[in-house]
DNA sequence: ATAAGGGTTTGATCTCGATCAAGTCAGATA
DNA sequence: TATCTGACTTGATCGAGATCAAACCCTTAT
């Protein structure tokens, strides 16, 4: 493990209360390992045998039923993924696949119930996690029944869009940069991909311009008007 | 509160490892109070003041935006709803309203941070509790993006089917009530009631004899045929 | 540079589900 | 029993989104 990886794990609220032994202890048993773009992690309906969490490139969840594939969730470092089914014992209920080249921090799961049985601080923390990923889901949820598809576009777009202020020191350059492929971000919004691009032309006269990945928003105040936002489903921190 | 409510709350997973005397003094701080039918309990975006448990009735989980509502979830004794909010100090992502006259407990939410906060048992139970709805909530969405409101409605029957047999000693009488209106059922599988009504047509060659509230199943093979169930969706206790 | 190939866009058409408007039915009430 | 009310159904129409097919990038590799 590199030098530089061990604090970004111990960092995440998850692990940050335990004891350094403890710690130690579970990173001993764990493994670090580097896949290419497009790797099957996990399928749905096995057994959990790894807590995963993405130190480096990004992850997708999708599921598969009736022949049809959709994208669930796209994850990006530092961040676990599928604990609850860790934690119970239980079989994955989503895939997992790398997006592209991917580093990967690979916890046993029996290491994990162990030390949720053992520490009691982590067992804590546990539900600090668990309560923040029920909560993401059911905002997903209301996202998907209430608002139609375009909705959905403009809402993820402003998003976006305030995600890049955070992280360029650029503060208002209203551009940003699709994080992902307009084919995931449909899926992950619950439609085509021809009609997402449909949807970007909708969103034209708000102000959308669309250059490849490169999106320029040149009325916030006509988008956001359309998107009607809402905390109780678009603010991840409510 | 009754004699009998009390040992049915004890009976949750949630609360069944905790000590006798804390557990009563979670009871103290409690009340327990009867709604008439259609009224609303808590609304989304309000901070989260108790937790509640369904002791006798029914309640619905909805949510509202851009002047649309849906039904999330339908609630039946003995369950408590809306934990990860309390646990959080956050505000409720859902609104809920009795179906049926209800007797509910409330237990104020910083009674429940502070048990969390000192029973160790506790905190591991609310493990258990979220992660177990947290699934619930990703079968769901794998529900809603991956079927058809004709395969959703196949599916619930087939879901109806199997709890109806458990209940009743009518072995295998193919004939259930539906446990709630159609509306209702409807916006739970986000469709309309006309929408729903149609979907019943397109199942009558299936099998699915439909009078009033009270449905009988005459081609079981057929209608799974159709449903395709997945247990990575259907099955609660995956 | 050029060719190849994947991702995206566009167009035409189709299907599903939503909406609007009546009508039917059943249970509650008087 | 008559009627009222709300829940459900049916029909007609509409709109959103899916599908199929083809064109159009834009990148990557030769």
């Amino acid at each position: 493990m590199r030098s530089t990886d061990l604090p970004k794990v111990r960092a995440l609220r998850l692990f940050e209360s335990m004891t350094e032994e403890r710690f130690s202890q579970l990173m001993n048993a764990a493994y670090l390992q580097t896949f290419p773009a497009q790797v099957e992690l996990i399928t749905e309906g096995q057994p959990s045998d790894f807590l995963y969490i993405v130190m480096e490139g990004s992850v997708e969840l999708f599921a598969r039923a009736n022949g049809r594939e959709t994208v669930m969730q796209m994850l990006e470092p530092v961040r676990s993924f599928i604990l609850a089914a860790v934690l119970k014992d239980a079989p994955y209920l989503m895939s997992a696949r790398t997006c592209t080249s991917s580093r990967l921090l690979m916890i046993p799961s029996e290491n994990i119930r162990n030390a949720f049985h053992d520490d009691d601080g982590f067992a804590r923390a546990i539900v600090e996690d668990l309560a923040d990923t029920y909560r993401s889901a059911i905002k997903e949820q209301k996202n998907l029944k209430l608002r139609t598809a375009v909705e959905r576009l403009a809402n993820r777009l402003l998003q976006f869009h305030k995600e890049s202020a955070k992280s360029e020191q650029s503060s208002s350059s209203n551009t940003f940069e699709l994080p992902y492929g307009k084919r995931t971000l449909a899926s992950l919004l619950g439609m085509t991909p021809e009609n997402l691009s449909r949807a970007f032309n909708t969103l034209k006269p708000y102000g959308v311009e669309v250059k490849g990945a490169k999106i320029q928003l040149t009325d916030l105040p006509a988008l956001r008007a359309l998107a009607k936002e809402n905390p109780l489903i678009d603010d991840p921190a409510t």
